[in-house]
DNA sequence: AAGTAAGAAATTT
DNA sequence: AAATTTCTTACTT
């Protein structure tokens, strides 16, 4: 295991907080992180993501509209949030 | 000292 | 006006 900074477990706390069907910007969790611009920092954080399966790094986007990264690509990441928003309307 | 899953601004289409 | 590209900023390793 490696060691985490007290920033990304932070950041990886915020980010599991985030509701399903929604979407959070990287300056949101930033902040809630205690370092607003270390936007950066947060995205390096979770590239490394040892809870993939744990923390939803999918909900987290660019604040000016871009989808970012993945680390299983950016195109499932926007197919998740598609199927997510859809399982909340339920129709 | 180097790299990065962002952000904003500038430029192009 | 919208989309894309480029440079800068702050943080971790």
């Amino acid at each position: 295991m490696k060691a985490l900074t007290l920033f990304e477990k932070k950041v990886y706390t915020v980010v599991k907080s985030i509701p399903m069907g929604e979407t959070r910007s990287y300056a949101w969790v930033a902040a809630r992180a205690g370092r607003p611009r270390a936007v950066r920092a947060v995205g390096t954080a979770l590239r490394k993501n040892p809870f993939v399966l744990i923390v939803p790094c999918h909900r987290v986007v660019r604040s000016d509209g871009g989808i970012g990264r993945y680390a299983l690509g950016a195109d499932l990441k926007k197919k998740l949030l598609r199927i997510e928003a859809q399982t909340l309307l339920k129709k």
